[in-house]
Parts: structure tokens; sequence; C-alpha cells
DNA sequence: CTGTTAGCGCGTTCAG
DNA sequence: CTGAACGCGCTAACAG
């Protein structure tokens, strides 16, 4: 009767015919004799000790320890099991020890898919960027780990490949394993987000950073790349810079926006005229800054400065000046956005607009992480404005 | 009597009193006429409709949409709706649409959790590396996550901070949270394995990169250190260098000892004293560096040149030798480890021996792929050594 | 202090 | 073609 119910299943015959044998005996309750098993003393403390059974089985390679396991070869029920190895109280003390001196022989480790099954809660945020190539990302994202490890979250980073289908396969994936939130920065290519939204509709809190999706109600982290470029320029013009170009980015990027409004804006200020000649937007697909800045220069009245929408466009672009034998910032002076580990570093270094990265990286993770710890009632879709700096070297 | 087997918890009670409603009706079997609700068309294809009831529940903010949630609605069996979804054969075509077509409505997404417990596989590896500063180990990352996903894995990655404590934390989390392998470079502390031999013994695959645990019988994916070093300093001293200072890594490192030794054999073969006093060993943080090579620097007779363990090492020693106006590298030469991406563009561009790291990412990956697919009794423990190649830049 | 029971969401027999 | 029953590993309510 007993014996029929037992399910047997292809995962079972990977392993040897033993494990069957286990599986059985965990319905009838004992262990069969013919299994394998050794007997042990277990010291629990205060010269005592305890009688356990430990079958081979629980030694055995790819046999998962369970609570049962514990339970069944210290002849307890798994509750009293997982109490301890809960820390309730109400287990007496020397249970308590057996429990624990076995589950350290054993290496036990619970298995969170269980328990967040449960709780609905994986205790894990998921961090969606579209790149790894500079430096930016990662530094938001080790920022944002460490806010989210110090309260106890983990993290799944995974990048779109400035993808949109990407993007919304990652997302997909964040879903199915139930992440507790999650933080992005959109692809250039984003310009539905549906799948974004998703997340919104089920209650699952979603913060922006860098890249933002306008349209939707939550938290965003991002700096005035408007004051940011303004600033840029500004100082410039205050420089002696007459035509200065912007090597700008995807229209369809709130971020290219701002920093071209900057751009255009500290030059009226300045009362000189905008040319839409120097503006180049692009795809932010490097390869295509050697054609730019070839075309800027060979202009009948060149520019005497370019300023980049970010560092990697611009390090690019002084490799093709450097190139042509220009000098810079003498015959050319570049700024770029971000402050990029290299920028500094490089010959000649780089001026630029920095961001706040760590700072980034660590508000959206708090503002993700006070989201989950909200009601849903009560999310709040506060707009972080972080401030920049112009950080000059020997570009200009 | 059906009543009283209601299950109140917690959790409920976070959301309203409806909830409850929902839960008991999936123990009535009907839904509460009371409970608000819309009666839907489902549009299934070909001119076919379907009735089906949602409750305003199944829409509602943090309510997780289920497959019974779904056959419910439908008026079917969790069954069929499950083999819907898992593309089994044996549905009627009717039915199949009508399943797709309100999963798709209330973007259900399957549990991974459950999935996962049931299969005892997450299809998720987990990366351990001990610190993000340089450009190393995220581009290693990078190359592993490209093989990963590409083989239907996510990855998980935590950094160790270069301390034990925190490398052995983080396996813990691995463990629990059920990865079906990990690839680990090890921290500069690390010098006890218990907490990495864990996994061989419970059976979950293992591969080690870069800083790689000796004493374990698993896949390694390494480079020549040695003959990296040797090619290095062998190149200096056929460039006219005869005083060559190592700044070389902690001694813990088997990555420093074989570069090291690299270094000292090239040395020997060219008939060079090997001066104790020009190699310093450091625990790799960088604020040192300056010290060292101060240090250096001011000695009676000081070093024609330099060999950096890596390259944050060599680029920070490259600043303090600028700062104190010494000429890179009529004065003194340097030559770093790794190619680093700023080691290309910084001034001057720094000469170093370069790894394939991309390669790498991808080595370890693979061979994670290969063991988790394969029988534990049939795991294979190659080590992949991979070679490098001395980029010669302005430093020398 | 401890055991029994139910069920998290899902896939998978087994029996119609 | 479909439904009922079972259980992955665990926690929590309830009953001693």
């Amino acid at each position: 009767m007993v014996n029929s119910n037992i399910r047997y299943n292809k995962r079972t015959s990977q392993l040897s015919k033993k494990l069957l044998f286990w599986e059985r005996s965990q319905y009838l309750g004992t262990f069969p004799k013919s299994f394998p098993q050794s007997i042990n003393m277990l010291y629990i403390g205060n010269n005592q000790f305890c009688d356990c059974i430990i079958p081979d089985i629980l030694t055995m390679k790819k046999h998962q320890v369970t609570i049962i396991d514990i339970a069944r070869a210290l002849n307890l029920s798994k509750s009293t099991v997982s109490r301890v190895l809960t820390g309730h109280a109400n287990v007496s003390l020397k249970t308590r020890e057996a429990v624990l001196e076995l589950a350290k022989k054993l290496d036990y480790q619970k298995n969170m898919l269980a328990i967040s099954l449960i709780s609905k809660k994986t205790n894990t945020i998921g961090i969606i960027v579209p790149e790894f190539s500079s430096s930016y990302f990662p530094q938001v994202i080790i920022a944002a780990q460490e806010v989210a490890t110090q309260a106890g979250y983990n993290t799944v980073v995974s990048q779109s490949n400035e993808t949109y289908e990407t993007e919304v396969a990652n997302t997909k994936v964040m879903l199915a394993n139930q992440v507790d939130g999650i933080i992005v920065s959109i692809t250039r290519e984003t310009k539905n987000y549906d799948h974004l939204k998703i997340f919104e509709r089920k209650g699952i809190p979603i913060v922006f950073f860098n890249r933002v999706c306008d349209e939707m109600k939550v938290p965003k982290v991002i700096v005035d790349d408007f004051e940011g470029a303004y600033n840029a320029v500004d100082y410039l013009i205050k420089n002696g810079r007459k035509r200065i170009a912007h090597l700008a980015g995807p229209v369809s990027l709130r971020i290219s926006e701002r920093r071209l409004d900057g751009y255009k804006s500290a030059l009226k200020k300045n009362n000189i005229e905008i040319d839409e000649e120097l503006i180049i937007s692009y795809d932010l697909g490097l390869s295509k800054v050697k054609i730019y800045v070839n075309h800027l220069l060979n202009m009948e009245n060149p520019p005497d400065a370019i300023f980049a929408v970010n560092d990697p466009t611009a390090i690019e672009a002084i490799q093709v000046i450097k190139k042509r034998g220009l000098k810079i910032p003498e015959d050319i002076a570049i700024i770029g956005f971000s402050n990029d580990y290299a920028s500094a570093l490089m010959a000649p270094s780089l001026t630029t607009v920095a961001q706040p990265i760590a700072e980034i990286g660590m508000t959206a993770a708090q503002l993700l992480i006070d989201q989950i710890n909200r009601d849903v009632s009560d999310w709040k879709a506060v707009t972080k404005v972080l401030k920049t700096e112009l950080i000059i070297r020997e570009s200009t």
C-alpha cells in the first residue's frame, strides 16, 4: 500500500538505486537495515552525547541534506529541527545542540528556494544596465551592491547590450525569479515600456537611474544633465572658444536631450549662434566617432572645441585628433561627461563633467529597498537629482 | 468544516480582507458571488471567443498570478494549464488558446522558485571575485556571463572585497540559493579552503580562475604567469636595463609566486644577480605603492626599471614617478601585468603582459557548464593554461 | 517542549 | 484530452 505510492521519476535514476531505497525508507519511517549507515555519537557540549544514525546516503554527493534528514537521524520531527534552525524558542537545550551539531557535521544549508516560495520574498534585487564597457555602469553597480548587501539583499545583474529585445528578456527572467525589486537604466533603443510597467502593475518596486523612463511614476535617480552640460560649455566659452561642436547621444535618450539643451543654452547665454552643423547626434556606437571627428575637423571652419556626450566618446575623439597631429587643448579642446576611470589617467587627461557615481548607485539601491519595505499603497515616486561637477584637466 | 481549515497567516493580513475571501474561494471551488469580478470574453483566434471570469483580485498589485488562478478563471484544472504552459501536447486547440490568451492578459510569469525546487536545478551559476576596482575581474565576468547566458544560465556575481570572511559568507549565500555551480577567484587572504571544499563534497561543480586553490582537484583556468613575467623582465634586460625592481604581490597568492619566479629566472638567465632589496612584496593595497616607489627611488643605487605584479600597481607607480619629475621610460621603465583598460590610454601608455581576459572568462564558464552537465563520477579536473602576450608601449 | 498538518507554485504520474 | 493526487523543502498554525 505504502510502497505503491512511491513516486519514481527520472531525476532519481541519475543516481544509484540507493537513492530510491532512501526515498522509500522515508515513507516507511525507518532506515532499512540493509542500508549502509553508521551510528555516530554526537558531542553536544557539556560532556553530553547523543546517538544518531547517519546513513551513507546523506554524505553522498548530489544529495541535498534537508531538515527531514536531520530529523530522521535524530528521531525528531522536522518542525523541531526547523525551530532550532530558525532560532525559535521552545526547544530543549539538548535537542537544540544535537540538531546544530549534526547540521554542521553534514554541512546543512537551508534551501532558500523553499523559504522564498513560502515567504514570497527572495531578498534579491535585479539590476539591468545597457552595457558594461565603460566604467560608469560597473561603478554604479558596485555602489548599489554595497547598499543592497548591507541590507541583506542579493543582487542579480544583467546587461541588455543596448538592445531592446535583450532588455525585455532580462525583465522576464527577473520576474520569473521573483526578484523583490529592480534597478534599471534603459537601452538607447527602448521606446516601449510595457515590459517595465508590468513590474509596477504587479507591485514589484522599480527604480530608474541615469536613463530613465519619463512616463512611469516611480523613483528615479538622475544628475542635472542640463546644468552639467551648461557649465562645461560655458567654461569653454569663458576660455575663449568660439566654435564648439557637440557630439550628442541619440535623441531617444532623455539624457542626450538634456545635455544638448544645456549646450545650446550656454551658447545662447553667451550670444553665440547655434550652428546645427556642429551638432552630431549618434547612437553611441564608438566606432563611428572617428568618422564624425574627421568630418568636423575637415570643415572649412572647424570647431575649436568639442563637448562630448560621454567620456568614451571624448576619449575616442582624442585618439582621432592626436592621430591627425593636432594639439590638445591648443588646437582643439575636449570635454567629456561622467569622469570615467580612464579620463584622469590618459594623455592629455580629460576635462569632464563628473557624476557622483557611487552616490547614484547607493541612492538607487536605497530608494528601491525603501519601496520594498513600504506598502504598495504608500509608494513614493521621488526623483533625486544629483549635482555634477566640472573637473578641469589638461584637455581644455 | 471546510471553512475551519482555512489558514490565516500574517502575510494575508498585509493585504485587504479580500485576499482572504479569495483564498477561501479557492477551497470552496468557486468564486463567491459577492466578490468583485468581471466577466470577460477572451478572443482565442479564428473568430472564437471563450468566457472567463476574472476576479479583480487577480489584477491587484502584489498578487502573483498562478496557474491555479488561470485554471479557475477558465474552469479548468491546473494540470491542463500547466500542460499548455510547458508546451506539452495533448491539449485541445481551444483550451490551449484560451489559456495562452489569459496568461498573456494577466502577465502570467512562471515562478521559477517552484520549478527549481522540484527540478533541483536553478540554472544559475555563481561567480565570486575578490574585487571590482580594476577592469580585470569585470571583464572576465562579462565574458563568462556571455557564455552562461548563451547556455541558458543566469549569473549571480558577488565580490569578497579581498576579505576571507566575506568570501565565506558569499559561498554560503550561493549554497543556500542552490546555484548549479560556481566560478571563483579567491581573495589574497584565503588560506583555508573548507568553504569551497563543501561544494566539491556536495557535488556542486566549482571552477577556479586566476587565483586558484592548488589543493582542490577541480577545473582551473590560469595564464602562464611565469612565462609572462619572464618575457617582461627579459625584454627589459634586452633593452639595456640593469637594475630591475619588482613590486610583487602577497606570497600567499600563487600568481605572485609564479610572477616572482619568472622575474628571478629572467635575471639569472641573463647573469644578473638578484638583489632582494629590489623585490617588494605587498598586499596589493594600492595606497602603499607610493611609499614603496619612493623608497626604491631614494636608494643609493636606484632601479632603472620596475616590473609590477599588476597594472593598477604599475599605473600608481607611474603617477608617483611622474610627480617626482623623472622621465618614463628614459629614467625608469615600467611594465605591468594584465593589460587593464586604462593602460593603453594613459600617458605614458603602459607596457604590460596582456592576459586573454575574455578567453579566461569564457573558458571558465564553459568548463563549469560542462561539469554541470556531466555526472559527478565523470568530473574532469583539467587545468587550462593560457598564454600571455607582452604588449610594448611607451613606458619602456 | 514537540509532533501533526497544511500549503507556497509547479510539474508529473496515474487514472479515467 | 483532462483531472486528481503527490511532493520538492520549508514554515507556521494548531493540538497536544
